[in-house]
DNA sequence: ATGTCGAGCAAAGCTCGA
């Protein structure tokens, strides 16, 4: 069973470059960060045409978020954190899927710092590790995939000389995600690769950051220790960001046994 | 400090978010 996590960036405006790499590489499980499209405007025939059932949270604009599946419908467990108010930004869905929970998530980015949407970001990653514990607790096998937001630490960017204000790599973001996996998550990219560099999964649009391969590790898959154990590959489509009109992150996934 | 990209609004460039 392959989950992946992709931010799109645009769900229509590069659903071709979506279709292309379902078609490609088919994952079980998708789940999909910057839809940055309303639930009417969400492609559903598009996408099931290709082969998938969907369940989404759309949005005015921006965030947004959906899980794909080819493998069953996802049966929706929530679609926010306990503690946010129902007209919240569009950041959180889970599903079960084939017996395992998928949590699909966006993490606030945070910039400008400081300010409101840093507050924001660590009020919002505050409320997913409340809710991460207790999914914990129930022992279920559980899988919080998605954008973070986060590079959890210096070898998870290029060089972060330029990065040092930035809101992806303060103390206080990198302390919330330790916390999270303290829990007992399972960092799987970092499990699968251990030496560094870990692969990147985000290359920004500005100064050929692509070209240069300068790139950072934001989008993570935490598995849950009865998961962890079903862990047999992870991976990152690079691929991806080098096509046209390509989103300015690569999808990540996971191979289950 | 800068830079790139795309959409919304509203009618062309500016603003926003990332």
């Amino acid at each position: 069973m392959r989950i992946a996590t992709f931010n799109i960036n645009g769900v229509n405006t590069r659903l071709a470059n979506l279709l292309d790499w379902l078609g490609d590489m088919h994952p079980d499980v998708a789940c999909l960060q910057e839809l940055k499209a309303t639930d009417n405007q969400f492609p559903a025939a598009a996408i099931r045409e290709a082969g998938y059932d969907a369940v989404w949270k759309g949005e005015h604009r921006w965030n947004g978020v959906a899980i794909l599946s080819r493998i069953g419908e996802p049966v929706v467990t929530r679609r926010n954190l306990p503690g946010e108010r129902a007209d919240s930004q569009s950041r959180y869905l889970e599903a079960a899927v084939n017996g395992v929970l998928i949590a699909c998530l966006y993490l606030p980015n945070g910039n400008p710092r400081p300010g409101p949407k840093f507050d924001y970001k660590l009020a919002w990653f505050e409320r997913l590790i409340a809710h991460a514990g207790d999914l914990l607790k129930t022992g279920a096998p559980v899988v919080l995939a998605g954008d973070y937001n986060v590079v959890p630490t210096e070898a998870d960017i290029y060089n972060s000389r330029s990065w040092k204000k930035d809101a992806l790599l303060q103390p206080e973001s990198r302390a919330a995600f330790a916390r999270l996996l303290e829990q007992g998550w399972v960092d799987a990219l970092r499990e699968s690769y251990p030496a560094d560099p870990p692969p990147w999964t985000f290359w920004q649009y500005f100064r050929q950051a692509w070209e240069r391969d300068a790139g950072l590790r934001i989008d993570h898959l935490l598995l849950s220790p009865t998961l962890a154990e079903r862990l047999t590959d992870a991976g990152v489509d690079r691929d991806v960001r080098g096509c046209e009109r390509a989103s300015d992150h690569a999808p990540a996934w996971i191979e289950l046994s």
